[in-house]
DNA sequence: GCCCATACCTCGGTAACCGATGTATCGTGG
DNA sequence: CCACGATACATCGGTTACCGAGGTATGGGC
């Protein structure tokens, strides 16, 4: 399926969501979050990774890049702490959007 | 208050919703959505209007001129039956994207 | 007379995303 | 041993739904 996309804005408050779940790199955090999404929402390579450039400019998430066991090179995210207080932020206002749409359509 | 605004994609939804428990006219309507949201939301007439237009167009809603008692000209909208349809997969599609945020960020 | 609320409308600009495309390495089945 | 899919990164032009600002017009209150 994989058919629908993330809400416009959501993504940030999602990847800052999951990486404050412990550090990952692109592509894997790309497939963490369709996992959480139960295969419901797709992750466009073309969205993620600008996001993770701006994240990382505006030093929400520090970047380094490492070695993958096969050899591969990632580039590993994780939040500053910054990025742990905008998580926070960005996760209240992204459930109170939730919980808002809840009621109006209830 | 009333700074936040709906997100992407959700205003056409929430119209076709409020529209469902009763006709209304733009600018009742904008009222209406904003008390719903308990002022969180902000309704903008630039988003509002060109979105009802674009409903009408489709078929999804009706409209017609009408008299207020004061004076004023209205323009009332009311679901046609394809509008009912149509919000109702609205309905169904946003209560699923509010219910998998909440899952995500939770 | 002036101003705010009501009530409609339009239009240029933009943020954030989509889709396509590109690069490169690794593992594996034939 | 090599084609192909998965892994892993990246860029960039185009789209879309919206924002903000502005416009018109009438009604009622002070």
């Amino acid at each position: 399926m994989k058919r629908d996309v993330v809400p416009r804005g959501a993504l940030r408050a999602l990847v800052l969501a999951t990486l404050g779940d412990g550090a990952l790199h692109g592509y894997a955090l790309a497939r963490a979050l369709e996992e959480r999404a139960l295969g419901t929402w797709k992750i466009r390579e073309g969205s993620l990774y600008p996001a993770l450039h701006e994240l990382e400019l505006e030093g929400a998430i520090a970047a380094s890049w490492t070695k993958a066991p096969n050899g591969r090179r990632r580039r590993v995210y994780s939040l500053t702490r910054a990025g742990k207080r905008a998580a926070k932020g960005a996760r209240a206002e992204w459930l109170g959007i939730a919980e808002m749409l809840k009621a109006m359509l209830a």
